[in-house]
DNA sequence: TTTTATGGTTGACTTGGATCAAGCGAACGC
DNA sequence: GCGTTCGCTTGATCCAAGTCAACCATAAAA
């Protein structure tokens, strides 16, 4: 009985957690602003939750398209190959956040989704995604929130690409991480890097020597601690002012 | 009496013209896949249809957002400001392109759309674009698309200012402008910029200078016909072949 | 414990594109 | 018709980031 007690509430929680309505993300992710019956339906939607080891894919650039993809807990990154073997990171997700969007247009993903630790996604069917979000209208406006706001997201890596220097686009990586973190509830001075130096790299179109440098540079001057990937900010208005510093 | 009916003639046919149902731009635009019946209903969606002036503004990046906007002829750019004056160019947009898909997001819009040259627009009311989606499938899933595509396009320029170099870029740019000028009717080959030299450097995160150098490159080694804003391509291939060119 | 692999740092040198500068040609206002 | 402006081209020089190379740190494998 003693025993029995302990695993069963342990059953029962994963099973409740595995709900939208029960998700600590509800917020961030795609159930924003439903109301408790709006969320049981897209709960039902949600049915498959998987897990994805750190390494491997969660889709690759190619695949037919079905389901869009919310990430319960870890860390993905997504890049593109061109022919020549030349590749790029488009962008790093974690908790809460939706991949697979780019896949809609053609009906095949466009870029590989791999695991940069061992996570939780869940999948939803897209053509019933919006066969719900027809039905449910702040589900509608919601997700097309997100689609926007990814196309927002990317005209500011656009920006970074092409108008920021090595240092100043690390600034902004750093203080982007960090306000991610944040509104997760995690510390916003002291986080893990997911990623290698030259997937940093790759994503803000630098090589994996500069980054290094960068870094180096920044806790010389006192912006940060680096340890490996333990990084810790000691002056967010150093990094901030880093950013406007070129007057070009 | 002989008067009067050509006039008419022209009348009714410049009230035909401005509805989706009768627009050349159909397949390429909003109501693309959509019955007679739907298009009728689409037409009653998209009452306002404006011109805009060369080098005036469709919308200003901070305003609210309630329209997304359908080009039904000209040019236009989007650009996006940075505090300490720097900005970028992040698209030049050709009829049958949809504006203002950003602003869904925050609902404020989060650039500048300006037309590069005379252009003539017809404003989609975007909450009344959720409403007819929830009764037309055929247009919500397309407008889906729409916005997934916006995300890839995002992505090839990701790309492109990341692992590109200036002649990769600059022909990768040509090749676009080529391939969408065909999807219009209009000639692969030869075609007027309407971009200035800067506008195609702060896009592709050039300078003016390195742009007008690639150019001349281009021509001095039988690729394009220069003249000014007037292009000619001579090789496609040859252009092409400028993109896979470095393995790195 | 040693070995090996992987990822990170740092230094020396190179280079592509930026910067600075001069001059040209087309378009526009007077 | 002429000067002014704006956009474009071209040359000379410079520098931020890339490249190449050596070495170090940590973690997993033997």
């Amino acid at each position: 009985m003693a025993q029995t007690h302990p695993l069963n509430q342990e059953i029962s929680l994963s099973v409740i957690k595995t709900a939208c309505s029960n998700c600590n993300l509800r917020e961030l992710c795609l159930p924003f602003g439903l109301s408790l019956e709006e969320l049981e339906r897209l709960d039902d939607l949600v049915s498959t939750r998987r897990r994805i080891k750190r390494g491997d894919h969660l889709y690759r650039a190619g695949e037919a398209f079905d389901a869009i993809y919310a990430i319960r807990s870890g860390f993905f990154k997504t890049d593109v190959l061109l022919e020549d073997g030349r590749d790029q990171v488009t962008g790093f997700q974690m908790a809460g956040e939706l991949l697979g969007l780019d896949g809609i247009s053609t009906e095949h993903h466009t870029c590989n989704a791999i695991a940069l630790e061992d996570s939780e996604i869940c999948a939803i069917p897209f053509s019933r995604l919006e066969v719900l979000s027809r039905e449910i209208h702040t589900l509608q406006h919601h997700f097309h929130k997100v689609m926007s706001r990814e196309i927002v997201r990317d005209h500011g890596v656009m920006m970074l690409l092409g108008t920021m220097r090595a240092e100043e686009r690390l600034a902004a990586f750093l203080l982007n991480l960090s306000q991610r973190f944040t509104a997760r509830g995690f510390s916003h001075a002291e986080f893990y890097l997911r990623m290698t130096r030259e997937e940093i790299g790759s994503y803000l179109g630098l090589k994996l020597e500069t980054v290094s440098r960068a870094f180096s540079r920044f806790q010389e001057e006192g912006h940060i601690a680096v340890q490996q990937k333990h990084i810790r900010i000691l002056n967010v208005n150093g990094l901030k002012s880093l950013m406007n510093h070129r007057a070009v």
